[in-house]
RNA sequence: UGGUCCAUGGUGUAACUGGCAACACGUCUGGUUUUGGUCCAGAAGAGUCUAGGUUCGAGCCCUAGUGGACCAACCA
């Protein structure tokens, strides 16, 4: 869906949909989602998902989950079910499950049709010798001594390789396009390699594996895709795509591109990705500071929030490099209207209230969501004694007429609460605030205020006789530098060395005693939690989603 | 350097078949607020990479240039 209210702007793919759509070109959307199930699915997946899940769904069609597993040297089964569980939480259901394996018999028909046709033969050259005869995009290449091998030749070799006759690297499999095409991909492309590794669905069926190239498109054309939508880089794969399809003769799937999705502050790259889970630079790969979905997921961000800012970003044709602003205010949006406010202070400070009896406790009514009257109240403790934020405290405000909160003689409201003033403290001895003497006014009990006061601070407070110690882990982002893309293997020097500060005993508002993993609040001025899945019942864990927005933190940077 | 693609406020995208460059984020200002959050109102910020051309009229079409991306795995 668009974002602008009125008219409906459509993305390039939904143009060219709707016009074929209208022109007969196509009478039906089906797309599919192919990824290599060698790693975790990260926040660059979640556009290609979005994408082609959501245009069969807009466009009453249907996607297809399709796992490209046509190199079985990283590939597992933990990959596949991590993948289908990610595409799940992100709120999507595949048509067909499907898998490039299941068509290597198919494939391998095929293969031999062209062998047939004189469209492929099979090579003994040496992979290096190979490339050096693809010579560079600016000469034509060279032709192989065996381009002109005799069919019958070429389907013994072939039938050979497919039976395991020939020892890995030996002999491969061409298409005999164009050794002088400026596009290197046509310059007779590799059909199929041998490699005797099992395979994880397979097992050791087969001892040739087609590439990419020759499986892709055939297993789009397999399951009626009309729209074979893929990132960018791909573009000079289309000829042949085209070319196989064409020589084939079976159903014309297309193919479009579009930009991949570049975020500030953050990598991708699978092998770099497993290199911080395997150098421990991460606790996993759902570790709250990974750009993978089960990480986002464990830091808070949720599926609607995720979707939104994949439409957001849009659809192009150009690389880009978004804005993470873009990802917080997608998150903060959604959690904004779905998250309960609570108070929690993470650097205590107590506060005693001297004209408050000893063993008095008021309970006060605090709303669970100012924008969602359906969300209800609770109550909360006030005792005489209390804490709050050290930082609401300060003994010389720098700029007095800006500092809203806590000062010496200051007053200031308690939310929910009394309005206190605070009257005097004491310091320990490194001269540090160790404790607040506060009166609080009787006649500004919150909803009930005669007094006419107005103050223009509101603090967050939690009674310190019931106060729940939690564990709160603030992550930020994992590196320091925007753009990750120019780096290699230097990435790991930019690593934040501040990416994640735990705060081991936090005092949280009693109600939190009966959160669950999973729940997620907002800290009243502090930001957006979720209990972590870790968490158990003698030990409360949160992670930090995202910081609220603060303007005076902003302006006194 | 051969080929392909791309170029619109700070960022990401719009602008149907040439017709007043729009939306979101971000930024700033003011208002409401028992969150310095939210919400509401408003503002600033590009004349569309450059130079030509076609046209009554060009972000859009044409030419050249400049800048960026991608391609030379038996990876995907």
């Amino acid at each position: 869906m668009s974002d602008n209210e009125g008219k409906e702007s459509l993305n390039f793919i939904e143009q060219k949909i709707e016009k074929e759509l209208a022109e007969g070109v196509n009478d039906f959307v089906q797309t599919r989602f192919p990824p290599h199930p060698n790693g975790y699915l990260h926040i660059g997946h979640a556009k290609a998902i979005v994408i082609n899940f959501g245009l069969a769904e807009k466009y009453d069609g249907r996607c297809n989950l399709r796992f490209d597993d046509t190199n079985p040297e990283r590939e597992s089964q933990e990959y596949i079910d991590a993948i289908k569980r990610d595409i799940k939480w992100l709120g999507y259901e595949w048509d067909k499950e499907l898998y490039a394996s299941d068509y290597f018999q198919q494939l391998y028909e095929w293969a031999i049709k062209l062998i047939k046709k004189g469209k492929a033969y099979v090579d003994d050259l040496s992979a290096e010798q190979i490339n050096a005869d693809r010579k560079t995009p600016s000469e034509p290449g060279i032709n192989s001594p065996n381009r002109g091998r005799p069919i019958e030749e070429n389907l013994r070799l072939f039938e050979g390789m497919r039976s395991g006759e020939y020892e890995e690297g030996s002999l491969v499999l061409r298409a005999k396009v164009d050794m002088s095409s400026p596009n290197m991909h046509m310059r007779d492309p590799i059909m199929y390699r041998i490699k005797k590794i099992t395979h994880h669905r397979t097992g050791t069926d087969w001892p040739i594996y087609p590439n990419y190239d020759f499986a892709h498109g055939q297993s789009d054309s397999v399951e009626h895709v009309t729209y074979s939508l893929c990132s960018l880089e791909f573009k000079d794969h289309r000829p042949l795509y085209d070319w196989f399809i064409e020589e084939l003769e079976i159903f014309p799937s297309k193919q479009t591109e579009f930009a991949r999705l570049n975020l500030g502050y953050t990598i991708v790259s699978k092998r770099k990705l497993l290199q911080l889970v395997e150098e421990g630079h991460v606790t996993g790969w759902d570790d709250p500071r990974m750009p993978t979905l089960s990480g986002f997921r464990r830091r808070g961000y949720t599926p609607d929030a995720i979707r939104n800012f994949v439409h957001k970003v849009g659809v192009a044709t150009r690389n880009s490099l978004t804005d993470v602003a873009l990802l917080e205010h997608s998150i903060r949006e959604d959690l904004n209207a779905k998250a309960n406010r609570v108070f929690g202070i993470q650097d205590p400070l107590k506060v005693v209230i001297t004209n408050w009896p000893e063993d008095k406790v008021e309970m006060m009514q605090a709303v669970n969501n100012p924008g969602d009257e359906s969300a209800g109240t609770r109550e909360m403790p006030f005792t005489r004694e209390l804490y709050i934020e050290r930082g609401d405290f300060l003994e010389n405000p720098p700029s007095p007429k800006k500092w809203y909160r806590l000062g010496p003689d200051r007053e200031v409201r308690l939310k929910f609460g009394y309005i206190i003033r605070c009257v005097g403290f004491e310091k320990d001895d490194d001269g540090n605030i160790a404790e607040l003497h506060c009166e609080y006014d009787p006649q500004t009990r919150s909803g009930q205020d005669t007094s006419g006061k107005k103050v223009k601070g509101t603090l967050g407070w939690v009674s310190a006789n019931n106060a729940v110690k939690g564990e709160l882990r603030l992550y930020d982002r994992l590196f320091v530098t925007e753009n990750l893309n120019d780096i290699e293997d230097d990435f790991l020097n930019h690593v934040n060395p501040d990416s994640l500060t735990i705060v081991e005993n936090a005092m949280l508002e009693p109600s939190l005693a009966n959160a669950k993993p999973g729940d997620q609040f907002q800290f009243e001025r502090q930001g957006y939690f979720i209990v972590d899945q870790d968490s158990t019942g003698n030990k409360l864990v949160m992670n930090r989603t995202v910081t609220l927005r603060d303007t005076w933190a902003k302006q006194n940077k």
